[in-house]
DNA sequence: ATACTCAGATTGTCTGACAAATTATCTGGA
DNA sequence: TCCAGATAATTTGTCAGACAATCTGAGTAT
């Protein structure tokens, strides 16, 4: 019945604000408090829980960052509840990047490997709204590029906008996740990389494959793309193996 | 060489705390502060930052929540720098899993698709020291069984030990997150659905077709393993599509 | 050597105060 | 009536000071 580990743990050892964010949370997650309600003002957690607005400050701050509420600030301003919750993950994995815990190599391999699975699905689950967003998309990209704008944001969405035809939030939000990675890479190294034009041809001849329900040519046009981004992206990797691999070696846990 | 989102972004209207913290982080970002580092005590930094404790307290929550220090109290206490972020990362993806933003059903569908991905490059990349720590798990769960004792750890930990195996963080970092969800799922409809027997006598075969370098016979093993995993949450998956389904899809954004 | 005590350091929390930002309200004029 | 600007009210953001709780480590007595 006990795993060795629940034996003999803590009684209470929670900071006060690590209760009271615990606290609301479980109000959120049982329903009670539902997203765009708003929560009282500081001063009024306060008095209601029997704290100091500091302890107050510190809870809401945790649930911010979690991605849990908003705060505003003004009259009738005070936190509210947000219903979003993917932006935090990505934030966070974006930051697992860049402490190099992550090779850019690692990251077009994983990739290249999970878009071609939520492909498998997106061929089963897409339907008409899925398609037309992805068409709106395709066609905002294009109007860049004939206008000789970089379209790196709508190229991205491209990508998102297929997790969600896959209809698996979990896939969606790994996708956003390295999207967002890929971003945070693409406006270091400066976005001429992309080389928009060929990109937004790629995504066009998907969707269209998608649309025909041609599962095998969409699959290998979609592996084509990101082989292709992946060699161009070539150069980056290598460098970032001469210059930090070992250093990424050496610390292993 | 703009994307239309960058241009006139605001000049500077960040929280003394954010700027405080993104301070921190970029110095960890830059190597400055290593893993290990102790960072001065809260009133130390409140001194060199020229701002109030309150402030200096609010930045340290969000790093400790980011995953990037700990915090100790007491004498030789205080704030330092960690090394690990991926648990975070698993916390903020259960949150989401518990609010209901990820249906159990979709979670134990992309669980199969990541794992036999996975699997593929243990395949490649598996090592002596990955295979001897796998051995070591299963032994030890085994020996938990022979006891009559639930080895549930034991059993994520299979998992989490074979994406080590595959030499890519970011799965690492994907399965960890999808395990946490699992076992937060497994503890509270109780462990007894695990029928832990079974399970370890998969992961020994699993393990035999790895170390054998039987590539197919290991992809077949491990599919076999999760569709019977799932076969057995299938009544959850019911219960849960039956209660909460219209609201989940009632709610689209 | 071992166990106990105590001083020092550091986080955790409360209170009170004021500045800054934002919204709501009032007021006067067209 | 409607609009514009000033004004008030609300709420977060920040600082300062104080004290309690917790932990470490040195010193002390046994």
């Amino acid at each position: 019945m006990n795993t060795d580990k629940s034996l003999f743990s803590p009684i209470k050892n929670r900071r006060a604000f690590e209760e009271v964010s615990l606290k609301i949370k479980t109000l959120i997650f049982d329903g009670i408090l539902k997203p765009g309600d708003k929560l009282p003002s500081e001063t009024d957690l306060a008095r209601q829980f029997n704290v100091g607005r500091q302890t107050i400050r510190e809870a809401l701050r945790i649930l911010e960052l979690s991605g849990f509420i908003t705060v505003h600030r003004g009259g009738s301003g005070g936190p509210i509840i947000k219903d979003t919750i993917s932006n935090t993950i990505s934030a966070l994995f974006l930051d697992a990047f860049r402490m190099k815990k992550i090779s850019l190599e690692e990251l077009t391999v994983a990739r290249l490997e999970i878009e071609r699975v939520v492909l498998n699905y997106v061929m089963d689950y897409i339907d008409d709204s899925d398609i037309r967003s992805l068409h709106e998309s395709v066609n905002r990209a294009k109007k860049k590029i004939e206008n000789n704008i970089i379209a790196t944001e709508e190229n991205l969405q491209f990508h998102k906008l297929l997790a969600k035809a896959s209809k698996n939030h979990v896939f969606v939000l790994i996708v956003e996740t390295i999207m967002a990675a890929v971003a945070d890479f693409l406006s270091r190294i400066g976005p001429d990389v992309e080389t928009s034009g060929n990109v937004v041809e790629y995504h066009e001849q998907i969707l269209k494959a998608i649309v025909e329900k041609k599962r095998e040519k969409a699959l290998n046009l979609l592996e084509k793309h990101l082989l292709e981004v992946r060699r161009r992206l070539q150069p980056f990797i290598d460098q970032e193996k001469k210059a930090g691999g070992k250093e990424v070696d050496k610390q292993k846990g």
